[in-house]
DNA sequence: TAAAAAATAACCAATGTCAGGTATTGTCTA
DNA sequence: TAGACAATACCTGACATTGGTTATTTTTTA
């Protein structure tokens, strides 16, 4: 019996995957979150084999999420379960310990292989993923990783507001420059070019919620 | 008997939302489709009461297809479904004969008495949207999303991508300064000043994808 | 407490965007 | 069929962003 927890901020998804799980022998469903910080509690409380985790969802994202589930449980698999397949996410989601990386348009049959194979401890990624992770090409040691700092995130949040470099260093109280390094670091992490891509990226993982 | 359509373009949601209804007495799932003109020929073959449309789909957006589907079979209810609570998009769906508006994070039983009630004839808001809809200050003007026009999203849509105005002017054969006389049109409509701001619209009213 | 990461600051050249215009042609529709 | 709208194209000056660097201070974490 592979006991699963779904964390996922949409109701509605939860209760239709519970309902298609539930079908499934060799399957049971301990229970659901609607955030990161809610997913830990339900671990803690029900012991899952494996948690199909949203990356998506307000209060705590999924990199950090999978970041303490590793920390705090080792032997609990997470399968991200996710609608974007930006670099970004992926490397870091790879690199914090993610067992599976499946997109959320992936069908019935391909979820079931995916949470059997990681609960018996393999690895799963969607076809579109794994073709992703295989053009990855890190320039810079130090800045290829996804994870964005606060200062970094609040930088992004300014911005999206519609906020230049030298109204947000006026509101920040902090030198021009700095934003510049700011944003450049953002671009540098997250490997885009442009303005336009950290906004969508941002609206697009919830950073701005 | 009332026959349910399903048009989302996550695979794993509908199946789940398909598991889920199945369990229903009184509600019967005709099929489902994974956009907008799939959706407008499973309508045809097989005349659903009610059709639940996700706005976030490729190819045909949510307004154009509630549009169309509203124009040819006006004894369909079209009951939007989704995660985007921004008041541009609600507003125009409602304006094009949307039934009801539901979001994702809304819970089964709400979701079974949106059927029923649009299926009777009537019109269902989530809280939460009904709560947008009374605003008196909206996020974004009336000039929304309504008043662009087709050349004017798909140059949005290149920005999005990280394209910049020479490298989009290339790739549509066209002149770098009518790229610019469109942004500016962009900004003006939308009542913004940089290309964030019209990313972060884009992304949350579902232009995009 | 030592090492790592984050936040700060600076400079400059190249490139890109924005805010003002003006103007022509094609297409839809009242 | 006239008027509105859409798409096209052009120009300029001002302003903003990006890429390539280096470097110090502060904070966090192992």
């Amino acid at each position: 019996m592979i006991r699963v927890l779904i964390a996922d901020d949409h109701q509605m998804f939860i209760d239709g995957l519970k309902s298609l799980l539930e079908r499934e022998s060799g399957i049971e469903i301990t229970g659901s979150a609607n955030n990161g910080t809610q997913a830990l509690e339900c671990i803690e409380a029900q012991k899952p084999d494996v948690v199909l985790l949203d990356i998506n969802m307000p209060e705590m994202n999924g990199i950090n999420t999978t970041a303490l589930i590793r920390k705090k449980y080792p032997a609990v698999k997470v399968l991200i379960l996710t609608m974007y397949k930006t670099k970004g996410f992926i490397n870091g989601l790879t690199r914090t310990g993610a067992a599976g990386y499946i997109l959320k348009n992936t069908s019935h049959s391909e979820l079931m292989e995916a949470i059997r194979t990681v609960a018996a401890g393999g690895t799963f990624f969607s076809k579109e993923v794994a073709e992703t992770l295989s053009d990855k090409k890190p320039r810079f040691e130090v800045h290829s990783d996804a994870s964005l700092s606060k200062r970094e995130i609040e930088i992004i949040r300014e911005i999206a507001k519609g906020l230049t470099t030298k109204q947000i260093a006026e509101k920040l109280f902090i030198s021009y420059y700095t934003i510049e390094t700011h944003r450049k670091n953002i671009l540098s992490k997250l490997q885009l070019t442009n303005t336009a891509e950290v906004i969508l990226y941002a609206s697009q993982s919830g950073l701005l919620d």
